[in-house]
DNA sequence: TCCTTAATGGGATGACAGTTCCGTTAAAAT
DNA sequence: ATTTTAACGGAACTGTCATCCCATTAAGGA
């Protein structure tokens, strides 16, 4: 009774079954920049891949499944934030971060297909929350430091702040589906840098 | 040979037609609410709505023509804009028409579908663009009334600030999928105005 | 009211995604 | 080198979705 187990490849991780995922993983990317998540189907995963499809359906047992593990790939490769010295360069080095993710054809891709798959796979959802939720509490270091340095006003919420960088261009790229440019990114800097100067992301309760 | 055609339903648009239409609708809202886009078939609708699935397939061709009808039919509900008279009041209100369309259990549901579907459908995204670029050309009156009054500075540019105050509310809704509270409203709006008095949305060629 | 035909709906058909069975391959331990 | 068994993969099977055919129903015009 082997339903798809996600302790399937844990025993023998090495060899063959780190080749099938690395294989499966790139075939998933493809076939997501190609047809988009609604467009990916296991079959053609397991095709593409070069590996048998019951593989597939073993080790991720769904498409959420594999945009999942992709996600979760991606939580792993955590992009040290940017300590310029300056608030300012700090934020604009996250948003020109967010924006690069966005406009390269893989990682945007791959972000669309989990959030498309977030909104009706509860598996999906958790990858997704995990993964921003870790970004932006690393990112907001960057915004605590510089209240220490007196930049920004005492009590703003680093966190906040980071959010309100990346909100427009997400927005942008997600709901409105306009193209995402570095004008943008700017803009985002330098108005989220406006209302924190003006201490509109000071926490009242701390 | 009659494929999925968009014809279907207009030279006899009264009775029978409007009351399939009406039923289709309703009952794919329905699907939405309890299964996603992802769990969403022609099949189920046709069956829930009381209808031939033959006529889901003629009139509408897919789940995303599905979805993409949903969405054209709220563009034309157009919620007049407020105008209270103060930009901060109307920002407010705009703000909390927002809230309340993604926490309204239907309403909310079909959003996050049109989303997923647009990710990998092109007439979805079109009527995605369409409803909000709608709306936000429709609020950014206010600003600009507001900048007339002189509460902001001239050349703010409006449908900016309308955007800024949407982007934190579907930032959570869809990329960390955070509940998104009264609270996260009424700070998006403290803190698009303080940026705006700044004259962070002032753009530099008109 | 009657007529034309737009539009619907039941049911048959074909394709393909997802599942299961079981033999084969090759990690990892000895 | 040998053994054990985790993990893989070919192939057959099943259910559901998308499509098509054609009879039936009813909108809209005369």
């Amino acid at each position: 009774m082997d339903q798809p187990s996600r302790s399937a490849g844990t025993v023998r991780p090495g060899g063959r079954t780190a080749r099938v995922r690395a294989a499966v993983m790139e075939a998933t990317q493809d076939e997501l920049v190609e047809h988009g998540f609604h467009g990916l189907t296991m079959d053609q995963v397991a095709a593409r891949a070069g590996v048998g499809k019951t593989t597939v359906y073993r080790r991720w047992g769904s498409r959420a499944g594999l945009v999942t593990d992709l996600m979760t790939e991606l939580a792993n490769q955590s992009t040290p934030h940017a300590d310029t010295g300056g608030v300012e360069a700090d934020l604009r080095a996250n948003a020109l971060s967010v924006l690069g993710a966005i406009n390269d054809g893989r990682l945007g891709a791959t972000f669309q297909a989990v959030i498309a798959a977030a909104t009706s796979d509860e598996q999906a959802a958790g990858a997704l929350r995990a993964f921003y939720l870790r970004r932006i509490a690393e990112w907001a270091n960057v915004v605590d430091l510089a209240v220490k340095r007196g930049e920004l006003p005492a009590g703003t919420d680093g966190a906040e702040v980071i959010r309100a960088i990346s909100a427009p261009l997400y927005y942008r790229l997600v709901v409105t589906r306009e193209p995402v440019t570095e004008q943008d990114a700017e803009r985002s800097v330098a108005r989220t840098l406006a209302a924190a100067r003006a201490g509109a992301f000071v926490v009242e309760e701390p």
